[in-house]
DNA sequence: ACGTCGATCTCGAAC
DNA sequence: GTTCGAGGTCGACGT
């Protein structure tokens, strides 16, 4: 019913005092530990929650994050961000006590078990990359380096110009009539708050140079209603899309990216 | 090195054939399953992203969500949310394909084993109840109820009064002297941005009434810098803290929250 | 179905 | 350290 090696340890139906040796000892060597289990969870912190008894499944992962999963659901009933600190104990010799505490903000998860159905602890090597494609900043790195993806004569002028409290443009322009262009990207469809984001970019900057701003939203496409409030508003709206973007980066861009082509 | 029983199967470097079997017969059962294994993963969808070989652990939860976990970090490097429909193969019985798609946004996740560690079916009995207390809602709540957690004397005219373009105001009420108080709310400490959310809702309500309208923050504290910018703008801050919001639910909430207390 | 907003959001970058 | 915006955000609620 179990089996160890060095690069894993698996029990099933293990006693709870081996459960708290070799957790304990997993967390020191910082592996991978899984633990399905019947449980209780209480979160005190930025919040509070309790979860009453069920069978759920704690990850507790190498850099000190806490998870706990019930059987539905895409995230984790509770949890803990990386780097907490852990306390295990028995209770009483029948209960298994899992605390996990953080400091700034102050805050723990207390996981209590009455059984455990299995325990692993992974030794996982994991040197791979991850890389992502088509982001909100390659959209803008591409419209960078060939602003005409957005207008014919666009001449960039600088990136990230700061807006004062509107936060940040993406990429301000100049179009062939020398009017000030600013220009809002969206890497998905554009809502009406990107609209709004738009015009308070356009806004400010009108506020502080005396000559004519356009705003121009680019995206691959606008979400209902948006285009009525661009025209309002007096935008334009060009349709960008990703694969245009990726043409545009794929001569500059390293191996990773040019064999997901 | 494995054990089986009719709640869990536990296998400790089972072959990519039984892993086939065991998966699809649990994808089948609804069990909550894990997999940990050296293995590359291909998202393509509403971005597209690429994880090179590398051991980690898979989960595939009972409603049709995928976690892709690496040794370290709170959050999946990849992940499908609930209800994506699954294909398992084996290719040239040396890998294992794991295939799981989602239309509405279409979107796929391939996960490729080329040895698995450890696979784990489980069915998680779990009829626990989660209950979560002190969130913003709770405290509006509150707020609500006992109008005096925030000044002496308000009443209450109504919950989240729409604001047109500004959004809504999270309490609208009206102070000793007859002026009209949007109360902008924080569970947490409030940022300038609060400040200015509560600008934009006050700035609003003056273009539309012609009598004063004042301004309140309520949230447990400020961060730094909104003191100022909140005096700047002349609107006031209330310190209310979640155990005061707990206070004013406590006597008309179910058994369930006060147990809890 | 879509749009909006909160979250124990998490995460990273900029200041 | 704090602040701010992005996210394959997710998830809930309203229309």
């Amino acid at each position: 019913m179990s089996g160890t090696s060095s690069e894993v340890i698996s029990l099933v139906s293990p006693s709870l005092t081996d459960c708290r040796d070799l957790i304990s000892d997993a967390l020191a060597k910082q592996k991978v530990l899984v633990v399905a289990g019947n449980c209780t969870v209480n979160y005190e912190g930025r919040a509070a929650s309790k979860l009453t008894w069920g069978e759920r499944v704690l990850m507790i992962k190498a850099d000190g994050s806490v998870l706990i999963h019930r059987r539905s659901g895409y995230e984790p009933v509770n949890w803990q961000p990386p780097k907490c600190q852990f306390r295990i104990s028995l209770e009483e010799g029948k209960r298994l006590s899992v605390l996990a505490t953080r400091q700034k903000p102050k805050e723990s998860l207390r996981i209590l078990f009455d059984d455990i159905t299995v325990l692993l602890a992974l030794s996982l090597t994991d040197e791979g990359e991850f890389a992502m494609h088509v982001t909100e900043e390659q959209m803008k790195q591409a419209i960078m380096r060939d602003p005409s993806l957005v207008e014919h004569g666009l001449k960039l002028i600088s990136e990230e110009r700061r807006m004062g409290d509107s936060g940040f443009t993406d990429v301000y322009a100049e179009d062939t009539h020398g009017r000030l262009v600013v220009v809002e990207i969206k890497r998905t469809a554009a809502s009406r708050n990107a609209a709004l984001q738009l015009n308070r970019y356009v806004e400010t900057l009108r506020k502080r140079v005396n000559r004519p701003v356009r705003g121009i939203l680019a995206a691959p496409e606008l979400r209902s209603g948006t285009s009525t409030l661009l025209a309002k508003l007096g935008y334009d709206f060009k349709a960008v899309s990703p694969a245009r973007c990726f043409e545009v980066l794929k001569p500059r861009t390293d191996a990773r990216l040019s064999d997901f082509l």
